[in-house]
DNA sequence: GGGGAAGTTCACCGATCAGTATACCTGCGA
DNA sequence: TCGCAGGTATACTGATCGGTGAACTTCCCC
């Protein structure tokens, strides 16, 4: 049913899904073929169309498989905080590490724009993703007694990917949006 | 020198341009061919090409006209306010009209990540799109008597980039997030 | 030693891509 | 009346697109 668990992959297919990711997130989506991603990956087209099927399906392995690198990621520096409070500021954190990597902006919002078709996975993997932060946000605030915890998780959801929108601006964003961050957290959790 | 100031356009020209803006936004700019702009507007490819020359450039034009648009609406809406502080403001609100007749987010970032070569023009007007409304929201807040005005023009531009990634999102960002810059113009400029 | 999964090789499909060539038509202004 | 700009019609180029067919090899496990 779901078209993005049908693993585990083989070793080529491991190949391919790397390949597939840099070049879909460096390029865009539209703009890579099916054939260039077997050339990266040393494989033949046909091996491509064995393992995954299709294009769109090969897409949305990539989204799936960014998505969980990036929750992985986000948990991991969440687990690492020492206060609930500091919790709460860690997918920014989170964001700074990843952006040190990838610098052409939120990969979901990227495929969203190049595949218009509601009906497309894509579409449904990013908007989980980002109402997955959302939670998360919310949760986060809970835990560090806010007593309004879903209006401040969406004013940090909407830094946050402000932040990844005004990447390509010679403008260290990042930085005010955290700032910004910290003090809506401080002042929404008076305790 | 500029590619986006051979104008004016002929008929036809325009009605071709018109077709592109609408297709490259609902569509995608990779998702659209040039034969299909021109059957959109009743219009030989021959034609287009005598009137744009290359696929590249009608794109330059389609997102320099919609910048111009777009700075249109916002510099009306903040002509259109009383006080300053109420003009800092404006532009979340002409964006709530924009937001109205355009869903598919914003067109630059959405130009940004269908194509990745820096050399593009595409990513000369985007960018130029977002710093003339960081410096517009700057100007306004000086003017608004804020003695730093250049932190909280970056909050809310953030805000703003913010409130376009989270577009297909359901959710009312928008709101939050002009309820949130609202407070900070507000705290900002304690007078 | 037999069988099946993984992968290769290579040729092929129809469609679409951006862009061009050539010849023709039409209306308007000098 | 001439010329020219704007536009049409149609056919074409070479490249690339996503995807398939069929036969072959290689290796591991039963």
């Amino acid at each position: 049913m779901d078209a993005t668990e049908t693993r585990p992959l083989t070793p080529a297919g491991r190949r391919i899904a790397a390949a597939a990711e840099e070049l879909f997130y460096e390029r865009g989506i539209t703009g890579v073929g099916v054939d260039l991603i077997a050339e990266h990956s040393g494989v033949t087209k046909r091996t491509l169309y064995n393992q995954f099927g299709s294009k769109d399906h090969l897409v949305a392995v990539y989204l799936a498989e960014r998505d969980r690198r990036w929750r992985s990621l986000v948990q991991t520096t969440v687990d690492a905080r020492a206060t609930p409070r500091d919790a709460v500021l860690a997918p920014f954190e989170a964001l700074a590490t990843w952006s040190e990597t990838h610098t052409r902006g939120c990969a979901f919002i990227n495929a969203l724009a190049e595949l218009p078709d509601p009906s497309h996975p894509a579409h449904r993997i990013a908007t989980a993703q980002k109402l997955w932060l959302l939670d998360l946000f919310e949760t986060l605030a809970a835990a560090a007694n806010c007593p309004a915890p879903t209006p401040l998780a969406r004013q940090l959801l909407l830094l946050h990917e402000g932040t990844l929108a005004t990447q390509p601006l010679p403008l260290d964003t990042l930085t005010e949006a955290t700032n910004l961050a910290r003090t809506l957290i401080a002042s929404a959790t008076t305790q």
